[in-house]
DNA sequence: CGCTAGATGGGAATGATTTTCAGATCAATG
DNA sequence: CATTGATCTGAAAATCATTCCCATCTAGCG
């Protein structure tokens, strides 16, 4: 693994965008990524924590907060308010279906409200329209599991 | 101050909504509805404190979040995961622009949006999809103030 | 190799929200 | 009108995610 390609799919690429290159930044944005879906820090931090690789939970939010600020991952609020974080691979623009019991996450087709909030931020005079959008609700499995549940 | 009229446009008829009735809930009710545009918590509670209606913090977040759970108000959360609300006066959903410095709202027509969410909730296989939309920017208003600045 | 701006970590600080619980209030009833 | 049990209130303490502080490290340039 890990063969010396030029700089393709070599995940570490991102750390170089977020400042210094250093191996706590490394191995957080590896797990980062690992993880596909949406983590909380916390939860980061916990997961490198068990796999033996202690980093500071100040140094997840950092990497965290500083991917995000340079536009490599997206950022939701949980129901609770907490932070959680995905990694993105592309320069897109996304939105996400989550589910709210497993939090499984799957990307969906967001150009009619890319469209919209365009048509919002030409026709309304207010400057600088940024937009977030979240879709919650109980994904097929979770939602069979839970039908199964009510019916003992 | 404060006739005896029937029951008309009163809207206290909201307080009986949440619950029992309640002197402290008639206040911060009429305070909320007064507000006109999304208000934290806090800021509703420092409002009641100036206006000689010292109401406790608790008893403000309770009626805010039985209102938003009534149905009776929208629920935001600020850049900073703080929580605002706004009273909705009638039974529609709607969507807001924010400006992030005045704070500022405006109803925007959210058909497009409403109707992308159904598609996807029905297309996706996933059940009971509910969706939050926040636009935020920075009004007319400010937008003009900031350029002024930058000049100077 | 030596230097220094930038990075780290862990413990304390922050700040919004929630919980606790004793005492105050409501509203239905006798 | 008085009683009473359920509900509500509020001050203070508890939570909890996130940020700040700062003494200590370490990339990475010269």
């Amino acid at each position: 693994m890990e063969r010396n390609r030029p700089a393709a799919p070599t995940p570490l690429a991102d750390v170089t965008l977020i400042g210094r290159h250093t191996q706590q930044r490394a191995v957080v944005v590896k797990a980062f990524i690992r993880a596909e879906g949406f983590v909380g820090a916390q939860a980061l931090h916990n997961r490198l924590a068990a796999d033996g690789s202690p980093v500071g939970l100040s140094t997840v939010y950092r990497t965290l907060t500083a991917l995000a600020d340079a536009g490599r991952a997206d950022m939701v609020r949980d129901t609770s308010g907490e932070r959680l974080f995905r990694y993105r691979p592309g320069p897109d623009h996304r939105h996400y279906l989550l589910c709210t019991e497993c939090g499984l996450s799957r990307p969906v087709d967001s150009g009619p409200v890319e469209d919209w909030a365009d048509t919002i931020a030409r026709t309304s005079g207010f400057a600088n329209v940024r937009h977030t959008v979240e879709l919650s609700e109980v994904c097929p499995d979770c939602g069979r599991q839970r039908a199964t549940a009510e019916h003992r």
